[in-house]
DNA sequence: TCACATTAGTTAGCATAGCTAACTATATTC
DNA sequence: GAATATAGTTAGCTATGCTAACTAATGTGA
């Protein structure tokens, strides 16, 4: 946390080109976010076992899935200030979870990519998260389950499209 | 993070008590997992807006949806420890955010409530999350919105169930 | 070419948030 | 009433977020 103490804001301008928004909208968005926080804190517990935080865990998921990156380039993806991704980079350097080498062609870069120790504590804490959530997915019969594949679908093209 | 170092553990017997999951169940988790993380990432963003931390914001949550509690009740709501519960009420204690009362049947509780400024502020805070979701969701034909809807609904009841 | 501006990362210092261990104070139980 | 159990707090560690200020390297332009 910063110092920032707004504590005041005008509820209804808050996307200033945005027409008002439908109260069903409004209901559906409510659930949806609910039911997404209450997901991830469950399957979230299944993190301590990789014995690394939720931020490095995170950085290196970049780093296995999309490649390496410099430094910068990682903090953006993560939405995280440069300094703060400097230390998270230390930390899963420390683990011997990435290296870091320097840009030849421009020495102030750093390029960090995950070690295969890395990608193998990536890739067993991905799959205890992924497994805690199946389990729960278990008891869905096969059209629910359809269901759910359609809307996450759809939810997915949401994502991708540009933020305006 | 504590000091707890496993890095080692062994994929496909983390639900001793589970039959093996099916590939396509795996397949619909991951998805689902992933479209839950970008989906929270892109509202939480709105969060720094309030000024207050995103435990402390959880909490009064918590004390303005599901009313007064005890810090022990309130740790485990949020499912953290008690000690780290003590510090979060600390810090909407001195933002006035909350207010603290020691049960006069036994004086070791505390019960914990959110002020008018509490609610408030969570409330606005609240509301713009909300409001930037249902901002993404207008996108959506109504037919779209339907089906999202049915899955929030699936996956509402999938998370009431208990963990087994 | 050399001064200046820009860019990439790091360091320092602050606040928040998680934990365990150890403590205080109060209730409960035998 | 002594021992035990329960509710919270304190102390001290790690991790994660920020801004401000720094170093070092690159690019630019007169």
């Amino acid at each position: 946390m910063t110092k920032v103490k707004p504590e005041k804001a005008k509820p209804g301008n808050l996307h200033p080109g945005t027409a008002a928004l439908r109260p069903e909208t409004l209901a559906a968005a409510d659930r949806l976010h609910s039911v997404a926080i209450h997901l991830l804190r469950r399957v979230r517990q299944q993190d301590i076992n990789s014995g690394v935080g939720p931020a490095q865990l995170s950085a290196l998921s970049v780093l296995v899935f999309a490649g390496p990156k410099t430094l910068g380039a990682l903090a953006a993806a993560e939405q995280v200030k440069p300094p703060t991704m400097s230390r998270i980079v230390a930390g899963l350097k420390r683990r011997r979870l990435v290296e870091v080498t320097r840009d030849p062609h421009d020495t102030r870069r750093t390029h960090i990519r995950s070690t295969p120790k890395g990608t193998r504590l990536l890739q067993q804490a991905r799959l205890r998260r992924i497994e805690s959530l199946a389990g729960i997915l278990t008891i869905l019969t096969s059209g629910d389950l359809a269901k759910l594949n359609q809307a996450v679908e759809i939810l997915q093209a949401l994502l991708e499209a540009p933020p305006r």
